[in-house]
DNA sequence: ACAAAAGCTGACTAATTGGTCAAGTTATTT
DNA sequence: AAATAACTTGACCAATTAGTCAGCTTTTGT
């Protein structure tokens, strides 16, 4: 619990082959090394996390995921808890920049339909942090308790106004923002979070860009459509 | 392992007061005080897992959730698993029977409105069990693998007919049912799953009743005129 | 070139946890 | 009123797990 060391890598070539590299010397400056080691480890604590929730993964594991001793994650990270915490940091500051389309100079319709299409990129590109965050907020959000209350919260705040702004000007029907974006966060995501559901009841292996498509397509449907934005939809979109 | 006994119950007087009541004989018949412990230890359980998941529940939590010896929940269930897996159960008949709203004699309208409604009021009134279905199928649905592929995916087969024959016969606009149905689950859902974040969010200690009301308000107005039903919506529901 | 700092790792440990069991109590059967 | 079956429980155990540490190697500063 008393980490304050510098940091240190292992390059991808060397490593992800042979997992018991016996010793090797790898020449490399050591920033560079230490930076792609915890990209590395925070990339597979990403995966195992997801598919097996803070309390469900082990370190073992989380080392075996990356091909690093136990005791190396300790030494980066301190606790399972400190590694966990950082990766769900990596996922928010990637989260909340999506909503910079929403901006009141922007069409409502433009910017509703580039924040659907950036969540639904997000969903089918980065489904384990999607699902690293479903989970924490799925069990309390303790460790999320600041982020949610103070910069979501002011994020939301900020694009509330924005689009309160399109509804006065008469560009967009009346809706509440806040529960427009809960719908918009439930609706993208869960083509991450619910992956599992869907490939069963479409009685496929898994998720196709196809079923993305057809996902995004009737999100927009019908979030254009319930705001008023509708009119020109061009045909069916089945 | 080798579990195939009766089964057995304490009154729920008598047990939720004292937690250590020291061997109160309770004159009662025996299956009917078996089938109120089940009961008391599956309603317990399922808040426990809800909030912790399979691997975070230990079996001194969900021991202590329902007020009786670990080695009691043993002798009922066996192992933790086999209670994990006797909660979904419940939860699944629960869910199964939501769609029956959607018949083919019914009107589209009608039976959107009472399927959200429906959903919206299962969100509310047993969050919990969402919460348990979500996590199970955000960590892969190992223990619901059989239930999604069959069951479920018959259900959605017959419902995706139903939803069709109203589109040919040009009763709504054509969109993709099954996607429709995730798009269904996953907005009334999140207001049971992603209810700390909503929270947060609006700045409430929890979601009240009336957020449920301007939530549902919002999906049916979205799923009514994203499917083309949405002519003679009232006012704004905002 | 050499000392110090940073990085790495196998082996170990204390604590937690799922599960067992034998000895008890209560209800049912005959 | 036994005898048996069903239920209850504290105490116990083997396995897993997060975290530690001493000693090693590699890099950096001078």
């Amino acid at each position: 619990m008393k980490n304050s060391q510098k940091k240190q890598n292992v390059s991808g070539a060397d490593l992800g082959v042979l997992l018991n590299t016996p010793a090797v010397p790898m020449r490399q400056p050591r920033t560079t090394r230490t930076t792609q080691t915890i990209g590395q480890i925070l990339a597979a604590a990403e995966r195992v996390f997801a598919e097996a929730g803070l309390a469900g993964a082990t370190m073992a594991q989380l080392a075996a995921a990356c091909g690093l001793p136990k005791a190396n994650l300790h030494y980066y990270f301190g606790t399972k808890e400190a590694l966990y915490t950082e990766v769900l940091q990596t996922i928010l500051t990637l989260w909340l920049d999506a909503a910079d389309a929403i901006h009141p100079a922007a069409s409502p319709r433009a910017a509703l339909t580039a924040y659907i299409s950036a969540k639904m990129a997000h969903s089918r590109t980065r489904p384990y942090a999607s699902k690293v965050f479903a989970n924490e907020v799925l069990h309390g959000a303790v460790h999320l308790r600041s982020y949610l209350g103070l910069e979501l919260r002011r994020k939301v705040d900020e694009k509330a106004v924005v689009i309160e702004g399109w509804i006065t000007r008469g560009l967009m029907d009346p809706v509440d923002p806040r529960h427009l974006f809960f719908l918009l966060w439930a609706m993208t995501q869960t083509y991450a979070d619910f992956d599992a559901q869907m490939a069963a009841v479409l009685a496929v292996p898994s998720l196709g860009s196809a079923d993305f498509a057809v996902g995004e397509a009737l999100i927009l449907r019908l979030v254009l459509r319930g705001c008023g934005l509708g009119h020109d939809l061009k045909g069916t979109d089945r």
